[in-house]
DNA sequence: TTCCGAATGTGATCCAGGTCACACACCATC
DNA sequence: GATGGTGTGTGACCTGGATCACATTCGGAA
């Protein structure tokens, strides 16, 4: 898939740019491509970018003190992916983010999206969108969490994104469910 | 507290209004009060509106098929509450949202936002400010969630809000925590 | 072909937290 | 003073999921 016409078609679901705008709003993307296991940020990392996926898929993830992993996000092609914690704050990255497959993506610096939100207004719409429905999902997430059991909530991820059962490692999906490999296998 | 200092003060932290852009926002809030225990978004409802607290507390909380509660996030004095979800995507409410005290708040439509958001650019910039906190703030409390024991997320909700423990009875502290009242109490 | 490591299944045991059941303290209001 | 609701503590027991320990399968490298 071309980055240009991916990325196109994500923005103008809710913002309008006119050719310019997309072009000059593109312009300040920066491809690259990434192999399977590679990592992108890494705990205690100064985090400048976030990442734009093309094609493959990303997770980011928490390691704790005891080395156990939890997943917070799996990013497929038109999803982004970075710290945002660190990113936003300018802060040492706590998140960490690394390929699951081979990934393509586009990278955006945090000042020139300050910039470009600066620069034009529906370029800040757009984000403003994108993290209201992220602030959604996060908070349908963590009433899941809370609400429904192991098997449940394996079941809703299965059912949101079918494309995982068979692309990731049953043991990422626990570290996403915030549950132990075996008993996922016991399904 | 002055409700439209309050508001005042809130915005400009990241936004930067003259008096007459601020005059003209502030027109578009509604002033209400509410008493103790009085529903403010009952699952079911239309939602119109989200909230800035002014004094009190609010809780939005979701109940399950079991009738069990689970709360969201407490409302104190400069927060903003609603069923976000509803409010958005324009659906019915899935979340509630009443009155842990008696509470005066400036409420704000919906059209209103989008339309504020689109006749001022800060606006716009003032309300993904909001929102990227809200989704880091989620996050965090997901990552929480999978990470630490009951205890240690206790410790962690009085160290961010001391002045829960004395304001809200502990019941509601457990449904927060998603933990049983017995458990709770047992520290 | 053989070997190695990653991914997965499964049994045995343990424990944090849930559930149920009561007791008690603190108020309101009648 | 009696009555009733609401918040809180605590004991007894149960269970979902963690942990540890092995076995099996499979794909890639030598």
């Amino acid at each position: 898939m071309d980055p240009k016409e991916l990325l196109k078609g994500h923005i103008t679901k809710t913002a309008v740019l006119t050719e310019e705008q997309f072009e000059y709003f593109f312009s300040h993307f920066k491809k690259q491509d990434f192999k399977k296991g590679q990592a992108i940020i890494t705990d205690g990392d100064v985090v400048n970018c976030e990442y734009f996926v093309i094609s493959g898929c990303l997770k980011s993830f928490f390691i704790n003190d005891d080395l156990k992993m939890f997943i917070l996000q799996f990013a497929m092609p038109t999803w982004w992916a970075s710290d945002y914690n660190a990113l936003y704050s300018q802060s040492k990255a706590t998140i960490n983010v690394d390929c699951i497959s081979d990934t393509e993506v586009l990278c955006l610096s945090n000042n020139d999206r300050e910039k470009l939100c600066n620069e034009i207004h529906e370029v800040e719409h757009f984000f403003r969108w994108r993290t209201n429905r992220g602030y959604v999902a996060a908070q349908k997430r963590l009433l899941s969490f809370m609400n429904n059991n192991v098997k449940h909530r394996y079941e809703e991820l299965l059912k949101l994104y079918p494309e995982l059962y068979n692309t990731v490692p049953k043991n990422l999906i626990a570290a996403y469910l915030g549950v132990s490999r075996e008993t996922l296998s016991r399904l």
